[in-house]
RNA sequence: GGAGAGAUGGCAGAGUGGACGAUUGCGUCGGUCUUGAAAACCGUUGAACCCUCACAGGUUCCGGGGGUUCGAAUCCCCCUCUCUCCGCCA
């Protein structure tokens, strides 16, 4: 949800709005519902004082003064129900047009849409296709089996098998290992969340259709363990001093995947469910954009750990989603498609996420304020064994990458005979 | 799944219709005392919003929502959560 105050007085906060696609006229009636809503509140306000200090009146006072005091404060209560009725009423319209304003782009971001990102630089060198794509090389060796997965669970399912199963615990060990180093409190977050966390961490109503929801009980499987990470400190006071608090989610994804019919069937690219570890960080909001970096240099260290060539992009205000004001993408190269794909994303979402979630600081002398929110990826499973599939596939081997091998007792991981 | 009890400030814990935004204790912060500290003593200590240059002022908040009443922490209804016991279970 966004800074009504700050719409109102800042022109940049305005120009941040429109250029994530904010309508210039919805915003000014917005504004002006804001105006409608405050007059509407004042004079309700100003009702109940008077309907508080005309029933205080009636306590005090002897019993035979009473009933005629009781008719007086019985008119003001009919004045405050009417009162009462139009600030419910323009609470509604402020509420109904406020939601649809995405958390402005900050201003180091491009203006655009999804293909006016912004390369900030390549690491690496880009490799060739190998003899065989991460599909056919998974299904090969042995390490993944998606024909029976799809025969018990459907398409965009997977068994995960042998070596790959000790490469995900590996992976998941030294990215956790990474992050205790930069002070991240592991986590293992509930995957069912009711309703109401996934409105408030912003997924509903947006994203619903790309939820798994539990027929019988009010509860979701989580796409990501940003939503169970978000709630974490729902309503909470954090000290400010003791800012930023860093989690580190490890959780199975649930994604249904809507609309991407056709897109990425092969493999374990896109699947409806994988394994991952996530960075979620509660910033000060002076310090909230070096915390920014910090997470996407941690993430290009883990990329480039991995020996992975890659790039990091600037996403443009048209592709942010609503609640990021700032996000950069990591983008590892694919050689069997020839072109760099996502690996893992990081963001700002500034006060968006925390105005709606009630998590505040407190500092010295009472001040404080919303914290900001940032999340990113550490390791996506499943989309990290594509990658390596083809970027370290030497001569029909998987070269198991030398920061893993102490976690796996793996060299490389040759085709079953 | 069955039965019962409960939800009040940072924590503990009073409060059964009007002086309660809430007794008290602990904790917090400030002070006195002390070479310093502890103890003791004195004081202080919730949040959001509206209005204001500021001061002052006002409204709301006792798990959430609705109701009764001139007036609700207190009475009624619904929901959520927590705890205890039984059953079941990795």
């Amino acid at each position: 949800m966004i800074d009504l105050n700050l719409l109102r007085n800042d022109p940049a906060y305005r120009r941040g709005a429109v250029a994530k696609g904010a309508d210039e006229a919805a915003l000014d009636e917005l504004l002006s519902a804001e105006a409608d809503r405050r007059t509407r509140l004042t004079e309700a306000e100003d009702l109940r004082a008077r309907s508080n200090s005309a029933s205080k009146e009636i306590g005090a006072s002897a019993p035979e003064d009473r009933p005629a005091k009781i008719e007086v404060a019985g008119r003001i209560k009919t004045d405050l129900a009417e009162a009462e009725e139009a600030l419910r009423q323009v609470e509604s319209t402020v509420a109904g047009l406020i939601v649809a304003v995405p958390n402005p782009a900050h201003e180091s971001v491009p203006v655009g849409e999804e293909d006016d990102y912004e390369v900030l630089r390549e690491v690496g060198e880009r490799t060739v296709a190998p003899p065989l794509d991460h599909a056919s090389f998974g299904e090969a060796m042995g390490l993944v089996d998606s024909d029976r997965a799809v025969r018990n669970s459907g398409s965009r399912f997977a068994y995960l098998m042998g070596a790959a199963v000790r490469l995900e615990f590996a992976l998941v060990q030294w990215t956790m290992d990474k992050l205790l180093e930069h002070h991240f409190i592991p986590v293992v977050p509930p995957v069912l969340v009711r309703e109401e966390m996934m409105v408030d961490a912003g997924f509903f109503p947006t994203d619903r259709n790309q939820v798994y929801e539990i027929a019988g009980d009010d509860l979701f499987l989580i796409g990501t363990s940003e939503v169970a990470l978000a709630g974490l400190h729902r309503g909470e006071r954090l000290d400010a001093d003791q800012l930023p608090v860093r989690y580190a989610g490890f959780s199975s994804c649930f994604r249904r995947e809507a609309g991407t019919y056709g897109k990425d069937t092969r493999g374990i690219f896109r699947v409806h469910q994988f394994d991952k570890v996530e960075m979620f960080s509660y910033a000060h909001p002076e310090t909230s954009w070096d915390e920014l970096e910090r997470l996407r240099t941690i993430q290009e260290e883990i990329v480039s750990g991995l020996g992975l060539p890659y790039r990091v992009i600037n996403v443009a205000s048209g592709d942010l989603g609503a609640a990021a004001a700032k996000k950069y993408d990591l983008e590892i190269w694919l050689p069997s498609e020839g072109r760099y794909r996502e690996i893992t994303s990081c963001s700002n979402y500034t006060d968006y996420s925390a105005r709606r979630l009630k998590t505040r600081f407190k500092g010295d002398e009472g001040k404080g304020g919303l914290v900001h929110t940032l999340n990113g990826t550490a390791c996506a499973i499943s989309r990290m064994l594509v990658f390596l599939f083809e970027n370290a596939q030497v001569d029909g081997s998987l070269v198991v990458p030398e920061v893993l091998r102490p976690y796996c007792g793996l060299e490389i991981i040759e085709p079953p005979a």
